[in-house]
DNA sequence: GTTACGCTGTGGTCAGACCACAGGAGGAGA
DNA sequence: TCTCCTCCTGTGGTCTGACCACAGCGTAAC
């Protein structure tokens, strides 16, 4: 009995998905079956599946019909930027080794694409299109940037990169917001960022992985230093 | 009204996280308290409690006594491992992805444990020796290869990458060993791994970053593509 | 002084009761 | 026959109350 109750339900539920019972758009049994199949009480089933959607493994809806209950999905980066938000204001995280790793999984987004042999930026141009529209708040830009990192990852196609990049992303937001406020010079800030990106993307089209990986990393690097988030010399 | 009870709950105890009042150490409320403190029902406390322990901020534990109840701690590899291993079995994360993202930290951690001023690896020299033993199985010997870069990861100095390859060590644990089962032979495979593991370290503690992120790229790429796991070229 | 007992408060669990909601079935009307 | 409306059913969401096992602490008995 060293299982607890909701461990049971979870358990069981890993099981299915990992055997293939269940998949991406299936739904599950209702929480009163669950909880009579495997003889326990309702309330140890709800913590269970409370889990894994804040894990981003299910979602749950109310009503009837064949989109009612918890129906499984597959948005990790939901899960993983929950994880680490917490992590990081929880201080098991320091804010220092967030920025670094992000660093760490830009670079290597930005080699192994300026290496591909098929590469798509149209997205990525897309949004530094968007970019250059005038009067952009800080709050907005920073959310353009963001999708722009996080579409260059998705071009890299690996999708364990591209969640940590979104929730390494997450756990510090409310942090690079508030240190934008403490750029003098905004709009100068925001034209050498638009600079960056454009040569970060140049670098990439043109398949020169060192110029990429160099460039992201000087960028993220250096806007993190400006906002006085890390100390210099990470990495 | 758009919270949901449980997350009203978790919203309050990631204030409270954020901005000091609780830390690692300290003992939450008891549920009946928190229930009452908010205005919600007990089980809506308990659900979210659930989801701090397996995130691996809080343990829980019965009884009376200072020790007893929900503590603050702060161990991210455990969520971090329960995630990554839900998500891989929902086929959210492909293996190959975890693989090739395992290649990327792993590859920064030689890297920057190299070119550190100082550096430690007096725990990565203890588990070599331990690997020298003979008469291992295949599961404790790849146990401590587990350890080794673990340890190495440690000495590195970054928490985040730290819990992020203890959860993508674990999420395709199961993999690995069904993978040692399909080597030829065993034994070979083992001096291998040795000899690898020593190169590696050598190139670590001699400062050369270069030898030692191409060597671990090789050692680790070498043996998932030795079992099958990964189709050659990742990366 | 030492030991043993019981009280208290903790999480763990279950059962039952509502509620709001969404969809489907079936009847009433055109 | 077709359309619209109503009611019923099953879903998750929540709360309440009730136990249980457990660990500590005070207190009474020795």
């Amino acid at each position: 009995m060293a299982d607890r109750a909701w461990q049971t339900v979870l358990e069981h539920i890993e099981r299915d998905l990992l055997e293939g019972r269940l998949g991406a758009g299936d739904r599950l049994p209702s929480e009163r079956e669950l909880a009579a199949d495997l003889g326990v009480g309702r309330s140890s089933v709800r913590e269970a599946l409370r889990v894994l959607e804040v894990m981003g493994l299910i979602r749950t809806a109310t009503g009837s019909g064949p989109s009612s209950g918890a129906i499984v999905i597959v948005t990790p980066s939901g899960g993983m930027s929950a994880l680490l938000r917490l992590q990081v204001a929880a201080q098991g995280f320091p804010l220092a080794d967030v920025v670094q790793t992000r660093l760490v999984l830009e670079d290597a987004v930005a080699a192994s694409l300026a290496s591909a042999d098929m590469r798509d930026t149209a997205d990525a141009h897309r949004i530094l299109d968007a970019m250059d529209a005038d009067g952009l708040a800080a709050g907005e830009f920073l959310a353009l940037d963001a999708q722009l990192h996080l579409a260059l990852a998705e071009s890299a196609g690996n999708a364990v990169i591209v969640s940590m990049m979104a929730g390494l992303r997450t756990a510090v937001e409310s942090y690079v917001l508030a240190g934008s406020e403490l750029i003098d010079d905004w709009d100068a800030m925001a034209d050498r960022l638009r600079a960056e990106h454009r040569a970060i993307v140049a670098a990439i089209d043109a398949g020169d992985a060192d110029a990429a990986r160099t460039r992201i990393h000087d960028h993220i690097a250096g806007y993190y230093t400006a906002t006085g988030l890390t100390p210099a010399g990470t990495d």
